[in-house]
RNA sequence: GGCGCGGUAGCUCAGCUGGUCAGAGCGCUCGACUCAUAAUCGAGAGGUCGGGAGUUCAAGUCUCCCCCACGCCA
């Protein structure tokens, strides 16, 4: 049994995602995580919301609350969410959690104290109206290049020109429209990860088992230019962890707060130890290697625009922590899995836009499983992938609904009819259903290939071609023919298939939770053991099991409806959620 | 403008270090079957692998140039 560590990126917390974030880290992690866990091992799977950062406030504001009491609500909702896509957190915890607080200033003491931390004095716009220093890109006026009006501190959209607030004619707050700004001095933390590039440098290069979107873009920001730069880790604002050193306060520091991408992949870890306080177990154990974490395998799920931040900034921090060569020695990820983008009907999905689909909606137009199928099955792994109603239909209609879900209605309807709501007891195994399991045998072992592997297409391909097995095998031995001249040998069949249900909702579960529960819920039994001897796990169901016929697992989507939710999420919604 | 990832059958995509690599699923056509959610199974048609040049005994698969789409950055 090997223990795996499996985190998703953590959502940001000012909105309700779409599907394309959905299939970008939470939803492979889960697959994996779930495939994991029904081989035996023991698995720990973490994610949480990523609360901090002026994103949040403004939402916050806009919603007309204070912002801890949003982040709280928002959480909820999206926990909501992750547990209506049968998403299977071990903990899906808050970055702003106290032990995300003590955690990230416990890190940024040690980083101190290693020498990486460096004090910079900058200059920065503060506005008197909204008393608060405002990022580059929350302040607005006249683009001194072209003349429009509406250009951001840090960049005019409109010709592109990269610009300093200061360059700004007129400038204004993004927030609240105020005039009444003034630049000051304050002072920032660096973190100085320009020390730590060899060693970066290094450790990516060894991962030669990585997927090249994920090495190619970690080299990219290695070597490109000057280099890895150094990275302020601070930030002017009220809402975040404070900056500590430790335990103790930062001369200089007070009042200001780490940038949120200092804390929140540090709230993996933080949220492990919120799991373990609200479990009573042992959060160290899995990320602390002079703890017992070596023998862990730590996997990471994220989109591509990510990855730069997993990494570098986060490894950063954690090789300097461990820098200190003091015993406390943090766990380095060992595996990234990255994805690229899920676009939706030509473009791409958008946040900020409300373009596409998003998951609360898409909940409530058909079942977790469906998106959960359709989803993983096309997965933009190797290259960014389309989403279109017309593909979307089809591929549900006839993966799961005729192929696999008819499966399972002919095989019960026909052996209720012909012997009852019961095994049949009849009748051997001959030829046909020892190839079948020959054929089954080699399938499933290439199915956990690709599922050890993360090939997550693949794997859902091979699951697919398990399933058509079974229609292979029914259509080549036509028990409803069969039965005419030799009952026993029907019935034998028919034995046969009914098993093939079970195998099937064990096999699928990673994919499918639901319609592989109501499966086994069907067949009457809760023995879900994974087929590591495909003949044994196929004799699971004796000879008089009783069962029951089950419901249509999954309804068809008609061409209305399809044309219905076409029309439907053809614009956009409401960006601020 | 620079960089990155792609451009393979109507659609969505596989094709690792060059030599059964021209493939899968869907769609389409034809056939079989009738237990089943008008489901299933089989067969077939469809592509000079974005364009051009080059390296090689041999190139979707390597090199160079160009075109197109997307993304990131400046």
């Amino acid at each position: 049994m090997a223990r795996i560590l499996i985190t998703s990126a953590i959502p940001y917390i000012n909105g309700i995602k779409h599907l394309g974030n959905l299939v970008g880290s939470q939803l492979p992690a889960d697959l994996y995580a779930r495939f994991m866990r029904a081989r035996g091992h023991d698995v720990m799977f973490i994610c949480a919301t990523d609360e901090h950062g002026t994103p949040a406030e403004l939402a916050a504001a806009k919603a007309g609350k204070p912002v801890d009491e949003f982040c709280a609500e928002m959480h909820k909702v999206q926990s909501g969410i992750a547990d209506g896509f049968r998403l299977s957190f071990d903990h899906f915890g808050r970055s702003s959690s106290a032990q995300n607080h003590a955690l990230t200033q416990h890190f940024a003491g040690r980083l101190n104290r290693a020498g990486l931390i460096e004090e910079v004095s900058e200059k920065q716009v503060y506005s008197n109206t909204d008393g608060r220093f405002l990022p580059d890109r929350y302040i607005e006026g006249t683009c001194p290049n072209c003349g429009y009006d509406k250009a951001r501190g840090d960049q005019c959209e409109n010709c592109t020109k990269q610009l300093d607030p200061t360059d700004l004619i007129d400038p204004r707050s993004a927030i609240s429209g105020s005039t009444d700004l003034e630049v000051r001095e304050t002072k920032h933390l660096y973190l100085k990860q320009s020390d730590l590039k060899d060693q970066l440098s290094d450790w990516i290069d060894s991962k030669s088992d990585w997927p090249i979107l994920t090495t190619s873009i970690a080299k990219k920001w290695l070597h490109d230019g000057d280099g890895l730069q150094d990275r302020g880790i601070t930030r002017d604002l009220n809402w975040g962890v404070p900056v500590k050193d430790g335990e103790k306060d930062w001369p200089g520091m007070e009042g200001k707060v780490f940038y949120v991408w200092f804390d929140a992949p540090i709230e993996y870890i933080a949220a492990t130890h919120e799991w373990a306080d609200a479990s009573g177990g042992d959060w160290q154990s899995w990320w602390r290697t002079d703890k017992g974490a070596d023998t862990v395998r730590y996997v990471q799920f994220m989109g591509k625009d990510n990855v730069p931040f997993h990494t570098l900034s986060f490894p950063a921090t954690i090789i300097g922590a461990n820098s200190l060569n003091d015993g406390e020695q943090w766990k380095l990820v060992d595996y990234i899995k990255s994805f690229n983008y899920l676009n939706y009907d030509g473009g791409q999905f958008s946040t900020s836009q409300g373009r596409g689909i998003f998951q609360d909606q898409a909940l409530e137009i058909l079942p977790a499983d469906y998106w959960r199928w359709w989803l993983l099955s096309h997965a933009p792994e190797s290259s960014d992938s389309e989403f279109t109603w017309e593909n979307f239909q089809s591929g549900v209609n006839k993966d799961l609904a005729d192929v696999l879900g008819n499966f399972v209605s002919r095989v019960t309807k026909f052996c209720r009819s012909k012997f009852g709501e019961a095994v049949p007891d009849a009748g051997a195994f001959g030829d046909a259903e020892h190839a079948l399991i020959t054929d089954l045998t080699a399938r499933v072992r290439a199915y956990e290939g690709y599922m050890e592997a993360m090939e997550v297409r693949k794997s859902a391909a091979e699951l697919r071609a398990i399933w058509v097995a079974g229609n292979e095998y029914l259509q080549t031995v036509a028990p409803w023919s069969t039965i005419k001249e030799n009952p026993d040998m029907a019935a034998a069949q028919i034995r046969l298939a009914l098993n093939l249900i079970r195998l099937y909702a064990i096999l699928s579960a990673p994919f499918i939770p639901d319609a592989s529960k109501s499966m086994l819920a069907s067949m009457k039994t809760t023995d879900d053991a994974w087929p590591d001897d495909v003949a044994a796990s196929l004799s699971a169901l004796p000879p008089g099991h009783v069962f029951e016929v089950p419901d249509v697992l999954f309804a068809k989507i008609s061409d209305e409806d399809r044309e219905d939710w076409q029309a439907r999420f053809a614009g956009t919604r409401d960006a601020a959620q």
